[in-house]
DNA sequence: AAGTCGGGGAT
DNA sequence: ATCCCAGACTT
């Protein structure tokens, strides 16, 4: 990878630094101590919703010996409100570490700082580059989506293939006359100009080498692949009769199975009552009254993406409340919102049916 | 490798 | 509403 040594974009960058760069007051202070705190209360967490409790945690510890001597209620309460506790839990535990077996000396090397509580690759770099000098990366979020854009790199930054894929050519790029120069002009950088979404390529510096930008794929990049959890929603659904016609809603023309055909269902019950109280309102909205058996007659298990349902089914009748006694079929239909029918068994195969909701079909009888 | 831990600003 | 932020730690 020698051809990636001393790119032309690392002094561009470092020159735009010079001009745009942030005040902020950890910055070249060159306090391991201040800095360390400074890149604890950044992590996960915007420069502009830290800064308050940044000033105010350096008037009640100033120095790490009087952080080293707080109590744990102390440090989490200065950290209220700004989330992620452990960090201040960690940090008060790291620099203790500090002061009683480092002779209070911030660790120069790596290893030996990454040993501390709450001290991750990213943080060491960034105390030992920005306090020390040292010729260290510190590969963020900001690192990782500008490399990402610069280099073309499709891999998933969030993988642990894509994150070696690119601290490979931080480590090769770090210029190791200003490593901690150009670890803040990466940040600052990247949250002014190269950002996440629309990045303003009218007003970057290094535009003329991004190899995203020649083959216009800034949009596309980086490649982010969001590990959705699996919500897990029970379903309590009604198959539900009025004479030979059943009762099937369709859902909303957004969002999961837009527009798609579902017998009446209700989420997030855990008993029959509940659900049957669910379905009464639902169909009582609609003018009916229902009878609900409490059969379970099918059970199914559907997994989408990013949600699980479990499906409970359960037939019921309905009677039309406002009941002129030989109604029709067609006079309800009318009376209904657009986004209800009734339809006979053998009209089931004319519809688009919402996913597992079709399985259902074959239990109406 | 995946899950967990907060709160807020931008879109 | 979703996304995403100067990530680290546990399982």
């Amino acid at each position: 990878m020698t051809d990636k040594k001393n790119p032309k974009w690392v002094p561009q960058l470092l020159t735009w630094y010079d001009v745009h760069k942030r005040e902020l007051p950890w910055r070249d202070c060159g306090d391991p101590y201040k800095i360390w705190v400074s890149e604890v209360m950044s992590q996960q967490t915007r420069i502009e919703a830290m800064k308050p409790y940044y000033d105010n945690w350096m008037r009640l510890f100033p120095t790490l010996e009087d952080l080293a001597k707080a109590t744990e209620d102390e440090v989490v309460h200065a950290w209220q409100g700004l989330g992620y506790y452990s960090r201040a839990r960690n940090l008060r535990l790291g620099v203790k570490d500090v002061v009683e077996n480092y002779g209070g000396i911030v660790p120069r090397d790596r290893k030996t700082m990454e040993s501390l509580k709450g001290v991750g690759s990213y943080t060491a770099g960034a105390v030992l580059s920005m306090a020390y000098n040292e010729p260290e990366v510190a590969v963020d979020g900001n690192v990782l989506r500008i490399y990402a854009r610069l280099y073309r790199i499709f891999d998933d930054i969030l993988s642990t293939k894509g994150k070696k894929a690119i601290t490979a050519i931080v480590e090769d790029t770090l210029p190791h006359d200003r490593p901690g120069d150009f670890n803040q002009a990466l940040m600052d950088f990247g949250s002014a100009v190269c950002i996440p979404k629309s990045p303003r390529c009218g007003e970057c510096p290094i535009v003329n080498m991004c190899e995203a930008y020649q083959h216009k794929d800034t949009d596309k990049l980086p490649v982010r692949i969001k590990k959705t959890k699996v919500v897990e929603v029970p379903l309590f659904v009604g198959i539900l009769q009025y004479k030979d016609y059943y009762l099937l809603h369709k859902r909303p023309n957004r969002g999961l199975l837009r527009s798609m055909w579902e017998f009446p269902s209700v989420e997030m019950v855990s008993t029959f009552d509940e659900g049957e109280r669910g379905l009464e309102e639902l169909v009582q909205d609609l003018g009916f009254e229902l009878s609900l058996q409490p059969v379970l007659v099918k059970e199914i298990t559907h997994i989408f993406s990013h949600r699980k349902w479990f499906m409970k089914a359960f037939r019921g009748d309905l009677t039309y409340a406002g009941d002129a006694k030989n109604i029709t079929i067609e006079a309800i239909q009318k009376q209904l919102p657009k986004d209800w029918m009734l339809i006979k068994r053998d009209e089931f195969a004319d519809y688009a049916w919402a996913g597992p909701h079709g399985k259902l079909t074959e239990m109406a009888k």
